[in-house]
DNA sequence: ACCTGAACACCGTTCAAGT
DNA sequence: ACCTGAACACCGTTCAAGT
């Protein structure tokens, strides 16, 4: 009975996500992971359930760390510094940000994000009958780019290439979120 | 010296494919592949250098299996084909397909097919200058949206959904290509 | 309640040996 | 040249035991 814990499931979290940044998701393994925390592997388990638990509670911190859009701005600005907010994200956490792509964003925090995106699409002019997909599509481009980049299909390109295809991106999806506005002539 | 080969790279690599396609990504280890294919597993090092050289293998298969766009369509036809055959296979070989999205494109058959969009941009009027770029984002968004949905991003969304979501994502692309073109006013 | 020690089945990979 | 047998360090996970 009662004894102070050593550990608890936040610091796992950080530390295994510390270890994936510093040495990449192989290295993430029970027993790396359980030295670091100075405990056995054994232990880990009163806090995860298993290593599959681990890794989703790791994205899910991941996603703690997208600032949420500035308020005050215009709809064009804000989901531009959002893509952008994401994209360094995935660059800071590079082993682990392709994961977002295995499931679907239905934490508390995957929620506001996307929250944001609706009310932005909204103010843009997009009828609310269409928000959900164009947010999907919107989303999927910027998820897309981003894997891309921290995987390595990139590998061959220099950052400031990149950053140039990233501006056009933005671009471009601005122009698609104009063209589904519920006036636009077609 | 000179024993019949039992099994060879080729074999090899179809088998690793199929075991992927069948039980998963986590299911192909060298033991089980050794099993399948009727050997021990050190038998396998004589063919692929280790595990990472084993899937390089596969997702090069898997690139041959990109049905090369059919020839004596306009551009917006042959692409959108092309990008329902890329979805396709990623359907086919759900577990190896969000491989391609951590290694740039430099088999012969990637190159095939980026050929083929190169010249479906150039007969859209894309400046040469452009097309590079034009092509990687529009590939990134076909490839991100393809891996999204076979990696369970879109778990929750029906098949329904999802053909339309790609109908509408090929058509963004399409407008996208032609505001890309050299008379583009603006 | 929380952590440990010992054990299990499995993993990728090496090396020397057989034909 | 091609495959095998034995061995190694490591992996995730379980169970019973300690405090």
């Amino acid at each position: 009975m009662g004894r102070p814990p050593r550990i608890n499931r936040g610091r796992v979290l950080a530390e295994a996500l510390a270890m994936a940044d510093e040495d990449g998701l192989d290295a993430v393994t029970m027993s790396a992971l359980a030295r670091r925390l100075g405990v056995t592997p054994m232990a880990l388990y009163r806090h995860v359930a298993n290593k599959a638990d681990l890794l989703d509670g790791v994205v899910e911190l991941l996603l703690t760390e997208f600032p949420p859009p500035p308020a005050g701005l215009p709809w064009p600005e804000r989901l531009g510094i959002l893509a952008a907010n994401i994209r360094a994200s995935a660059h800071r956490h590079a082993s682990i940000f392709p994961l977002l792509l295995e499931r679907p964003a239905t934490t508390t925090d995957a929620r506001r994000t996307r929250r944001a995106v609706y009310e932005a699409l909204g103010e843009a002019g997009v009828p609310e009958a269409r928000i959900a997909q164009v947010e999907r599509l919107v989303s999927t481009a910027v998820l897309g780019f981003a894997v891309s980049e921290v995987g390595g299909r990139f590998r061959n390109h220099s950052r400031r290439q990149l950053d140039d295809d990233f501006d056009v991106l933005r671009a471009l999806l601005g122009d698609f979120i104009v063209s589904q506005r519920a006036d636009a002539r077609n």
